[in-house]
DNA sequence: CTGAAAGCGCTAACAC
DNA sequence: GTGTTAGCGCTTTCAG
């Protein structure tokens, strides 16, 4: 049976409050009394019970990094963890403690955001994996006065941090390249047709090749769920519809929809970039161990979790919400071909 | 401000011990109060408070996830994801919450297993990423009551369970594989120096080797901390002392090393596996992008985590701890060339 | 500087 | 069936 601060109260000869506030740092207690407790306390391997702490303090000091959806699709993937990694850079950086928490639709649907920081005296939170598809927990985001930073959304409310990138731009740049490139017939593979950043991809998209006196039609789209899968069965179908010079290029809105795209492609006998070329969208490492290379915008995945976790811990000390927007990086590789005349 | 039982009681006209019995599915409660609370505590927005319920439980009824060393290295790498998977998809069948819990080198050497649980109100938990170079924290595995799953570990003391595959025979079956196919010349991209799975992985090079009449010298080693990053230097530099033609084949202990190690071999101009032969372990779905695909020994990670929870599941149910040991499989892909003469 | 005591929100034993 | 009450281990006033 582990110790409690009572055993270690006794030890040490004094009383609980004491110890507590020893244990705590606090400035009013004598460094004679402080060593004593101290001693006392790793003798008998004490180590403060945290749901009493939390029960018992007012102060909420507890940040949380949600992850929502992290069992369904292929959530919990390489964006994912690249995200993670940068959130526990900045944690053990600054030496917090960030409690792990997964939800899925069912609880964002039963529970809101402010319960669910009661429930975990949560002082804020870093969303992962968010889909503005749930109103109700996008609108229990905005009521509610427990800070929370989110990814790649807009911000909704006054406690409501954000960090993106500018994706309009990004995929502006990307699909500009591909029309430097020679490319004029484009299929575009796209996310889940009403997420956030399906949407400001596409407008990029648009922005793009409008600018260069091209159009992208309906049929030329096709929508995924971000799941590779998806791409490679949605790459098959378009060449079961249309033959294979209405396309030179697919341009992705993810590295693993890329991923899929080369799988398909490849299984139709084609190859990348001689026969098509396609892009891809995040900058996961692994599109360098692929054949070939895949070009693709590099979002700094890791950054971004690190300045979520920043952004929030900022937020907790009184600053502002605030919208932050990274750089991002246009990685050209192999997987793109030249296709003009001129070369 | 959230509700508390309190709230509930009031509005149920009804006492918080009625309330705290019909929340937690107590038969006698009369079904019209049942009702009556369970309305008002929808219409309050009610959950209870997860610090006060665990502090006041006797029951230790919390099973964790414990990430050792997440923020070190590359840990929270691919093969971490899919142990995690697993562990999710049995809880999010049985219904489970399990809470995600970061440890490190320091924390270890610090505060035992037991003091965790405690700090925590843990019952159990399924520990990832552990290192037997931790002796202390192995020990203090040993002799607490509360039960634990490691992976790809050796079961010690009377509440630790293990999950691993036979990493012996599986390894000793790759190397027959590589030797079958005609390579004597083998460089193995071994991991670190004293891990459990380095040691057993060796263990089946050797027996492999020597029943071929074949000996593997220590300058045919290379040790790596699992990083990619290692190999490529590490194979770099074993072409700095020694001839292209004093090797035929790479047998790596992860598909990362294997990754690592055909971009090495790239980098000096050779082609995989034309010039060299690659081989990986692990079975992380990304072996199936490169260039190109690796031939791997696919541990079925997923699984492993999926188990793993079952057996700390079961344990807490008052099972006996066991040792369980998976299936694997060897895939054969493109990486390993036949260099027998007679094709 | 330190001790005493009042909770934090909940569960579980015990009455009725 | 339901109400009452004693804690769970800790923090935090409030005295002294």
């Amino acid at each position: 049976m582990p110790a409690t601060i009572q055993d270690v109260a006794r030890a040490a000869g004094v009383s609980v409050g004491t110890v507590s506030r020893a244990m705590n740092n606090y400035t009013d207690v004598s460094a004679k009394t402080r060593e004593r407790i101290l001693q006392a306390a790793q003798r008998l391997g004490y180590s403060p019970n945290v749901m009493a702490r939390n029960l018992s303090s007012k102060h909420l000091k507890n940040i949380a990094l949600i992850l929502s959806g992290a069992m369904e699709e292929e959530m919990f993937n390489h964006f994912d963890i690249m995200l993670m990694r940068g959130c526990f850079e900045f944690a053990s950086k600054k030496g917090l403690d960030i409690s792990i928490h997964t939800i899925d639709a069912k609880i964002q649907r039963e529970k809101s955001y402010e319960q669910l920081c009661y429930e975990y005296n949560l002082a804020g939170a870093v969303l992962m994996g968010l889909k503005v598809t749930e109103p109700y927990y996008c609108e229990s985001l905005a009521k509610c006065k427990q800070p929370c930073v989110l990814i790649d959304l807009e911000p909704v409310g006054e406690y409501v941090s954000t960090v993106t990138i500018d994706h309009v731009a990004a995929f502006d740049e990307m699909t500009q390249y591909l029309i430097d490139k020679g490319h004029r017939k484009i299929v575009l593979v796209a996310g889940r047709k009403n997420a956030m950043v399906t949407m400001e991809r596409l407008a990029g998209a648009y922005q793009a090749m409008e600018r260069n006196g091209l159009c992208l039609t309906g049929d030329h789209i096709i929508y995924t769920d971000f799941l590779k899968q998806e791409a490679y069965c949605g790459v098959r179908r378009y060449f079961e519809s249309h033959p294979p010079d209405s396309v030179t290029a697919f341009l992705c809105m993810s590295d693993m929809l890329a991923i899929g795209t080369i799988d398909a492609l490849k299984s139709k006998g084609y190859r990348v970039p001689r026969d098509y070329s396609v892009t891809g969208y995040d900058g996961l490492e692994l599109t360098t161990y692929t054949d070939p290379r895949i070009t693709t915008i590099d979002q700094n995945i890791q950054q971004k979790g690190y300045e979520a976790a920043k952004l929030l811990f900022e937020m907790l000390e009184g600053r502002r919400a605030q919208r932050l927007v990274l750089p991002y990086t246009l990685r050209k590789r192999a997987s793109v071909r030249n296709i003009n005349r001129a070369e």
